[in-house]
DNA sequence: CACTTTGCTCTATTACTTATAGAACAATTG
DNA sequence: CAATTGTTCTATAAGTAATAGAGCAAAGTG
């Protein structure tokens, strides 16, 4: 897992990190039981703090996508991911719903974001920055 | 306009403002020169604090939306909001990816997500909640 | 068993963001 | 002229993000 982190972006580097980590599952890089880096060794590995790490993994793991079993380990959900529920599809419209109205605004039509996000699961999946 | 802010969201309140104006222009409800309240007056509207008000207006006029003309008023862009540039397009692409990974790991297909694009673009217009 | 590794916890500091508050300024507007 | 306007300034409080270092207790390994 190649894992890049843009430090002078807006977005937290723990959530840079957690997206990565959700990348690299996509593309079946991180399989079910795959072990994690211990949150010193990927902390030293990316030049970043291990609480840092740390609050990554805790964030993947409020979203059910990793498992952390203390004085042992981190790991990909075993069992693997279970489909998105009627509240995670719904937080996900919440999301997304402020950056389809920009679109709008700009007069994207809803064929071109449609495109759009053609193109962002065609990069995810093929792992294009 | 009706604005409606969760005080308990994550999402900023001024965000909150914002987003929602953004709204009211994609219905029409907001058109090309139509003013808007005074930080005061729509504070005092809000029940808000003017600053926080004044953070909405600033967010939106970076992104053109609006302008501002000191001792005078609130304005929507008077000649139109002009089409996303290229580098608008990418920005928003690039919010929209973590979103799309995280569906893609909970197992949502692509014609799925599409077809939730579909339905935030219908609420969006027509100005469902 | 002894040693290393592990995630967890605690205290601390720094910088930034969010939100509120009040006051004053200067130009526009009616 | 008087009210309204966005701007600017100082201030405070709470929260987040990131770093830092130390110690703990249990799991894993040779």
């Amino acid at each position: 897992m190649f894992i890049e982190i843009k430090t002078n972006s807006s977005v937290p580097i723990y959530l840079q990190l957690a997206h990565q980590l959700i990348e690299g599952i996509v593309r079946g890089e991180l399989k079910p039981g795959d072990s994690l880096p211990s949150v010193r060794a990927f902390a030293a590995d990316l030049g970043m703090n291990m609480h840092t790490v740390n609050k990554a993994y805790h964030y993947l793991e409020e979203k059910e996508f990793i498992q952390i079993v203390a004085k042992s380990g981190v790991f990909i959900q075993p069992n693997g991911i279970p489909g998105a529920t009627v509240i995670e599809k719904q937080q996900l419209k919440e999301q997304m719903r402020p950056l389809l109205a920009e679109g709008l605004v700009l007069k994207l039509s809803e064929e071109e974001m449609v495109k759009m996000l053609h193109e962002l699961v065609q990069d995810i999946k093929e792992g294009k920055p």
